[in-house]
DNA sequence: CGCAGTTTTTATTCTGGATGAGAAACCGAG
DNA sequence: CTCGGTTTCTCATCCAGAATAAAAACTGCG
């Protein structure tokens, strides 16, 4: 509990580990990560992972949580800052610019949590559906809100909505291509999309 | 080219085989696509699979094709049916509901094909490509339509409008579970989000 | 030097794709 | 109904690649 966080060489080249198994399992999937190209990545020896994970899947369970709980953090940092008393619906679009840069430019780890999470063996699935929920519900608050606002059309199911508008996000990092279109492009479709998908016609 | 067609016991089960990667790829993965569990599912042995394909890849590769093809042929059959002379913009909400449908319970292999593609070693990709290309056109095509009937906010990129719209669609396949949610529902909440969304303000 | 912490080397085991020899099922002709 | 050939599939096994274990070697600090 103390020094965990002191960053030394050794914790350092764990985190290279971490995200060296990000990296792959994004590209590649759950079953399609091999020790061998994590370890590529990391520049260490595959077998030097077992030194700091008992297992392959000690490993990847870590990326994964440390990508949910990334993605959480981020977009509720984002919210944080955002000034007071901003409507619903504003807030709402900064979680949506918040949650597209996480996935696409800002860390791999949430990436591949966010795409990989279904394609887990049950058990692991299993570990993280609580950091899944979690993240979950800081949207649901939101949209929430936003039907409190009255600027959402009273027609949509939230709940339904809400993974409809989550899925048009997370299936970005399939297609997005940062040689192709910017950021910026890809967040301003999406926000005026939700924005004007959601509201009360 | 004669009687390719025939429903043969020797057809039939190889159909099941067919089905039953389409039925793995979707929950596993590329990587994760075991000849082991293809087999059980179809209830077959193992080997017997190499008496239809000759190796693993040629396997996923029909299921892809097939189920790239049902797409395609679901929704412009849809599209086909509608009366003439409706508007983009309806004929839009048709093809999404199609697109829906398929994914979610027609076809394993379509939900298998839109979803994995990604993930396939680049040369199988690449084989795939044309049939993707044709599909997207058919998305292309229709929102072309829905802009020049002016129903379409001019503020948004067409191409990643559409990406992000079907991003939302191909989605839906991880979290839709039929036993707490009408597919009827899924469909109209996404049918409201694109008219509403696309819609100029 | 000497030792704790770290990493590499070498060896072992396990998993899963692939093959080949032939058995069983099927089928049409006599 | 039976025989020969063809189609379909099974069984045993192989093999490569990958995960893991064990041991050896390195590294820098006291």
């Amino acid at each position: 509990m103390t020094e965990t966080v002191r960053d030394t060489k050794s914790a350092r080249t764990r985190r290279r580990v971490v995200d060296a198994a990000a990296h792959v399992l994004l590209r590649r999937g759950y079953a399609g990560t091999r020790l061998s190209d994590v370890a590529e990545v990391a520049q260490v020896q595959a077998p030097a992972i077992y030194y700091y994970f008992s297992s392959r899947d000690e490993l990847i369970d870590e990326a994964v949580a440390v990508g949910l709980d990334r993605a959480q953090s981020l977009v509720t940092e984002a919210l944080a800052q955002a000034p007071a008393g901003l409507p619903a619906i504003d807030r709402l679009a900064i979680a949506v610019a918040a949650h597209l840069r996480t996935l696409l430019t800002h860390s791999d780890h949430a990436a591949a949590a966010v795409r990989t999470v279904p394609q887990l063996p049950e058990a692991m699935r299993e570990r993280h559906r609580q950091a899944q929920r979690d993240y979950l519900a800081v949207w649901r608050g939101l949209v929430a809100e936003v039907r409190d606002d009255g600027d959402l059309d009273p027609a949509l199911d939230p709940g339904t909505a809400l993974m409809v508008v989550l899925g048009a996000l997370n299936w970005t990092a399939e297609w997005w291509d940062p040689a192709r279109g910017s950021l910026e492009g890809v967040i301003d479709a999406a926000q005026r999309l939700v924005r004007d998908g959601l509201a009360a016609s």
